[in-house]
DNA sequence: AAATAAAGTTTCCTATAGGAAACTTTTATT
DNA sequence: AATAAAAGTTTCCTATAGGAAACTTTATTT
């Protein structure tokens, strides 16, 4: 292997440059990522072998990237050194809001309307967020207004400011909630909201 | 290979069971998961195989946890399956509160007071949730009540119910909120709520 | 600043991953 | 139910990952 060859082995490896041309942007960082993480805890490569029961040499060439481990490895790396998996390959978490608010005043949110539902969508400036607040007026008044039941990933919290509702969910009976209650639920269970206010 | 060695490569292969002793409970299911993702989406080997740019066969060896695939590779399956990597080592995530649903009355919380907040902590009933809903009655009424902003992992999502407030946040200016404004906010950025109402 | 020790890298070899094609099994079609 | 087509598996080979030990570099001690 000739020192051009080593240096540029996994030279800036763009991941998923593949025949459909999907390419991300994000650098195939594991060494980088391994290397840091051992340096942190001052451990030698020795001493990490040691945990890992990979070879010194092993963790040298990850570490400069001249070979991609395998994933029986990268277990073994997670484990002896006791970290999440990921932690490997994702950057210390940059959460997508860091640093940054977004106020919404009273009826100032995007508004988003259904047939059943009058939504007014909150802090749509940023984006990813983990939660998705919005107000909600509810016009439908009963299941037919939807003929089955909504579902759908994660989880949701409800609070009812004004009025009165019914909440219907898979599993449970009708719960009637007026200003002040609030429930939480799995979202991937069937669940409806009507309005029972006149 | 023997026909018993063909099913045991990889048994059920426990997780750095490594001369530390650490052991870690979780099974290596990168082949299911794989498969799983694959057939969920309907593709075939074949089609897999030309998105990844990967080998038909190695993907069948993968989904049948015959080898363990390098890091490169398993950088190839999530992006031609435009998924995200640990997507291929981790258990379609299992909420918690799966099937079930928490309803809090107005008032009926678990009450929390420290010095500057009187919280109302709501559906308490329901654990390991994404979102911790509480209302809260802020009694600080200026900076010095806290020392110091206050910083946590996550992010926050805040509604006025009654009363007047201000958001101090890093970064920002101070915001005046009344009944209905609303703001999102970076918590591991300084935040604090102080009162403004009489 | 030599000598020694410790940490890290490279080489060389063996084991295993990944690809092409043959083979087997399953599904669809007549 | 026989045939064809499609999907999946296995084999066989080549390329590359991983381990042992030699080698180089960096830090430490005298």
């Amino acid at each position: 292997m000739s020192e051009h060859d080593k240096v540029d082995k996994y030279p800036s490896m763009t991941i998923g440059d593949n025949e459909n041309n999907k390419r991300v942007v994000e650098k195939a960082t594991i060494g980088v990522q391994l290397k840091a993480i051992r340096t942190e805890n001052k451990l030698t490569l020795e001493e990490a072998s040691k945990r890992t029961g990979l070879a010194r040499s092993t963790l040298s060439k990850i570490e400069n990237e001249q070979i991609s481990p395998t994933f029986s490895v990268m277990q073994k790396l997670a484990s002896g050194l006791n970290i999440e998996l990921p932690q490997l390959f994702t950057k210390p978490k940059e959460t997508k809001v860091t640093g940054r608010r977004d106020v919404t005043l009273n009826g100032q949110g995007r508004p988003h309307a259904t047939l059943t539902y009058e939504h007014e969508l909150l802090s749509t400036q940023l984006r990813n967020k983990k939660m998705m607040p919005y107000k909600s007026r509810v016009h439908a008044r009963n299941f037919d207004h939807f003929g089955e039941w909504v579902r759908h990933e994660g989880e949701e919290f409800l609070l009812v400011l004004e009025g009165e509702v019914q909440l219907l969910t898979e599993f449970y009976e009708p719960a009637t909630l007026v200003v002040g209650d609030s429930a939480y639920y799995d979202a991937t269970m069937g669940h409806l909201v009507i309005s029972t206010s006149k």
